[in-house]
DNA sequence: TTGACATATCGGGATATGCCGATATATTGG
DNA sequence: CCAATATATCGGCATATCCCGATATGTCAA
């Protein structure tokens, strides 16, 4: 396989990839942006969808909006994120195919 | 956003995503699953391609043939890795898409 | 068989991450 | 103003990960 012509990306550039791949990697963020790509929620909302105290929800969103991923709309006292990473929705689309979904009433 | 109809994964699912998700999110296996979708190499050859030592890399391909997405065939003291996981192409189209490629010769 | 090469594995030290309790900062209603 | 609610932030402990040096296994060529 010596003198082949080959697609790679930058090794700096796939560093920032691994970055934004460790952030997504955790299954309560994964909820997360789940939900987001279908609709707007608070961070108590997404908070009791994952069974974990909004503090914490609100620590994972933060990671999230810091990487680019989520941004944030205040309304009152509640906090609205959204998903402003288009591709996001093409990676949960990966998961989605080969660890299912069900559909769900909340 | 109370009462919608939500496509969800299963919690317990989506943390074998993201165990999937933290094994690929590293540069260097990064870019041996993206030689690696591209032909067939062995281990020195992706270290080099990595810049690293041949131990460490036989250790990131360890790690992602235990996870189910490379398998290996032996061919006299050279040992080459293939993808099985289809689902790691599209995934690594998306960081191409995001991130960038450039066309080397090696 | 010996030496060289390719790959695999082991142990440890530095660093990062997840999680939790506690506290802090808004915002609303009474 | 006061109490209640929603969100954000801080300190620290447990654990996992990364990387490296050293060593082990397996294969070939002479």
């Amino acid at each position: 396989m010596a003198n082949a012509k080959l697609k790679l990306t930058e090794l700096d550039a796939l560093g920032q990839a691994a970055e934004c791949l460790r952030v997504l990697a955790h299954p309560h963020r994964l909820r997360m942006v789940q939900m987001l790509l279908q609709g707007n929620y608070t961070v108590g909302e997404l908070a009791e969808a994952c069974a974990i105290p909004s503090p914490m929800a609100s620590e994972h969103l933060r990671l999230m909006q810091r990487c680019g991923f989520l941004s944030s709309e205040k309304d009152g006292r509640s906090v609205y994120y959204q998903v402003v990473e288009p591709h996001l929705k093409n990676i949960l689309g990966c998961i989605e195919g080969r660890f299912g979904v069900s559909v769900v009433s909340m």
